[in-house]
DNA sequence: CGGATTTGACCTGCGC
DNA sequence: GCGCAGGTCAAATCCG
């Protein structure tokens, strides 16, 4: 904040510059002629720096006087002349010196008169992030208070879907254990907002205007030397609780028992996300750790689909397949499957929330339809001219795989798949996505859930090296870097991250159109299925404030024992600038669906224990690192 | 030498 | 029941 103020005080530079001009004219008029020119030029909005202006020489019989006002409007003042006879005789070469720096003056004064518009607009874009910002506070504080009424309640609703099976614990859920909520009971929810980081500034003098919330985990998460503290700890919970041991090694007992198992009771566990991105390396790096254990050419794809197990944890049972686009072999598809059941390395929460956002939007249909997803889901289409990201929901529940054109991996016969299509444009993403959704055959279910105008506000996450990161980033980075990729104006990877970039515009934004705000939060409460995914990203992102992503260089090496640690804030919130829109969004969405709150996975989502992320711990990772990390 | 990757074999589910 | 395809295992190999 200094920092742009002080520039935004504008003097300095081109005052500096005056000065010098100001002082080789009046040298040479003082050698020729002797002349005193007075040069006051004092910066602007500092009313007192007006006697920090330049002084120099000039000739008693005329006097110029530059003053700069308060505002910044640059005076000259020509003082009386007195006439005299030596005067007289040396006015035709003074008056053409006298018109040389008339000249410099005129054109110091346009510069500065530039310098003051831009300090000006400065100014007024400091304040109206300022009073966004407090808008915003005010808000948020609005709504953790509403959120902090209703927790009882929700806390209630909660153990009833608790009881009613766990279709729709996992759909409630998403990776959030019934074990933790069941901790969560005795305990209600506290929610605290980090109102240092709120006030704003930090030592370093940037600027930092941010929002940093946190949704303290129950105590006894946090006190528990569990060695899985993670929410996600359903499946694990679930056995310990039934009685059954987790053979890390032996997969085969999980196939035939627990994942089967939980399988057979609750598909939903079984959503696949289907992730399509423009990616150079051979995985995308998303934070996670895995490990290979099998590669397969499969039918209709000449490209080798490579599986991987993640191994942060040994007992975690989620699995991805990496397989290049048959029709675009820059497009690599990534199929996530399962729910972590341990601590996130801090890198890897983005995709886990991507994924898990698109997962409870799958599962969230599935929910709503009553009977799974088919192709007469009750998920809604919002297409549109809306662009950006775009969402296909399959059901090849009852469907052979398909392969065509920028759509995912074949997934599993008996898994419905959300594939998430993070590789188009938004310049084309209107025409290129109902071109798209045409592409599909009529008995998929399909759902394209955009947001509109988000080639405006560049995403403060990207890929680099193949990896997924957070934090501020230089719009339209790297555009043509290999092995990056950069999500800037030109395509959108998240939901939520489309959400907070709809919420929360880069710096140099300084609103959105009310219509467009209108528009996106209609999408917002219209859809149930969309609100559970973004009460999911909201849940990710808010639950794991602890979650640094910034520009942390993640590559951690698959050890066991290898501790991640988490930083700072998260950054998203916390080096963004605020906005009354954000807040509008946020708040509309929260708002508007108090029903669906209670109702919708989505609204319980929201009030779900957060991922234990302080607990958690990373090592730092090599870029090239062919291990890619993860969900 | 230990861990990760490769790769052929094997298992499983589904459709015919 | 058979064949096919997806998915997984595990020994061999690679690599730091």
């Amino acid at each position: 904040m200094e920092t742009s103020l002080h520039k935004s005080d504008g003097g300095a530079g081109p005052v500096k510059e005056e000065n010098k001009a100001s002082e080789s004219s009046s040298m040479g008029d003082q050698e020729s002629c002797g002349e005193e020119i007075v040069l006051q030029v004092g910066a602007p909005k500092r009313g007192h720096d007006q006697d920090e202006g330049v002084k120099a020489a000039a000739s008693p019989d005329q006097k110029t006087l530059l003053n700069s006002n308060k505002q910044g409007t640059l005076t000259i003042t020509k003082m009386p002349e007195r006439s005299s006879p030596e005067s007289e005789s040396r006015l035709s070469s003074s008056s053409a010196k006298r018109q040389l720096v008339d000249d410099r003056i005129e054109s110091t004064r346009a510069e500065m008169d530039e310098v003051m518009e831009e300090n000006q607009r400065l100014k007024m874009y400091l304040d109206q992030i300022l009073k966004d910002y407090r808008t915003l506070q005010m808000q948020y504080r609005d709504v953790i208070e509403q959120e902090a009424k209703k927790a009882p309640n929700v806390e209630s609703t909660h153990r009833e879907h608790d009881t009613d099976g766990p279709d729709q614990l996992f759909a409630l859920s998403l990776g959030i254990s019934s074990s933790s909520s069941e901790r969560v009971k005795d305990e209600p929810r506290k929610t605290l907002m980090n109102e240092d980081v709120l006030e704003g500034g930090d030592k370093e003098g940037t600027l930092t205007l941010g929002l940093d919330c946190k949704f303290e985990a129950p105590k006894k998460l946090l006190t528990e030397p569990s060695p899985n503290p993670s929410p996600e700890n359903s499946l694990e919970d679930a056995k310990e609780e039934a009685g059954e041991t987790w053979q890390p090694k032996t997969i085969k007992s999980v196939r035939d028992g627990g994942d089967d198992e939980i399988s057979q009771q609750n598909p939903a566990k079984r959503a696949r996300v289907s992730v399509r991105v423009r990616c150079d390396t051979p995985t995308m790096n998303d934070g996670c750790q895995w490990r290979k254990y099998g590669q397969k050419i499969a039918k209709g794809n000449p490209c080798p689909r490579a599986y991987y197990r993640c191994t942060v944890a040994p007992s975690c049972p989620v699995r991805k397949q990496v397989q290049r686009c048959a029709e675009d072999m820059s497009i690599l598809i990534t199929t996530y499957e399962g729910t972590h059941n341990h601590p996130l390395p801090i890198s890897a929460t983005a995709m886990a929330s991507t994924t898990s956002a698109a997962a409870s939007m799958l599962i969230s249909g599935s929910s709503t339809s009553g009977t799974g997803l088919s192709s007469s889901s009750t998920i809604t289409a919002t297409t549109g001219s809306l662009n950006g990201l775009n969402f296909y929901m399959s059901d090849n529940s009852r469907s052979k795989p398909f392969y065509l054109p920028n759509s995912s991996i074949s997934s599993s016969p008996s898994f419905p798949t959300i594939t998430l299509d993070l590789t188009s444009s938004s310049s084309s993403s209107s025409s290129h996505s109902s071109t798209r959704l045409g592409n599909f055959p009529p008995r998929y279910s399909t759902t394209n859930l955009n947001f509109s105008s988000l080639e405006s506000n560049p995403l403060p996450i990207s890929w680099s090296n193949g990896m997924l990161s957070y934090g501020p980033q230089p719009f339209n980075k790297n555009q043509n870097a290999t092995n990056s990729l950069s999500f800037g104006p030109q395509s959108h990877e998240t939901l939520y991250q489309s959400f907070l970039q709809k919420a929360i515009p880069n710096p140099s934004q300084q609103s959105l159109a009310p219509d467009t705000i209108a528009a996106a939060t209609k999408v917002i409460t219209s859809d149930p299925s969309f609100q559970s995914a973004l009460a999911a990203a909201l849940t990710s992102i808010i639950g794991s404030g602890g979650a640094s992503l910034g520009n942390q260089n993640i590559g951690e090496k698959p050890t066991q024992s290898s501790a991640m640690v988490s930083h700072e804030p998260f950054p998203i919130l916390s080096s963004f600038p605020s906005t009354s829109n954000a807040n509008k969004c946020a708040t509309s969405f929260l708002n508007k669906s108090p029903s669906s709150t209670s109702s919708q996975p989505g609204g319980l989502m929201l009030l779900s224990p957060p991922f234990p992320f302080s607990n958690s711990k990373s090592k730092p990772n090599s870029p090239g690192d062919s291990r890619d990390h993860i969900v």
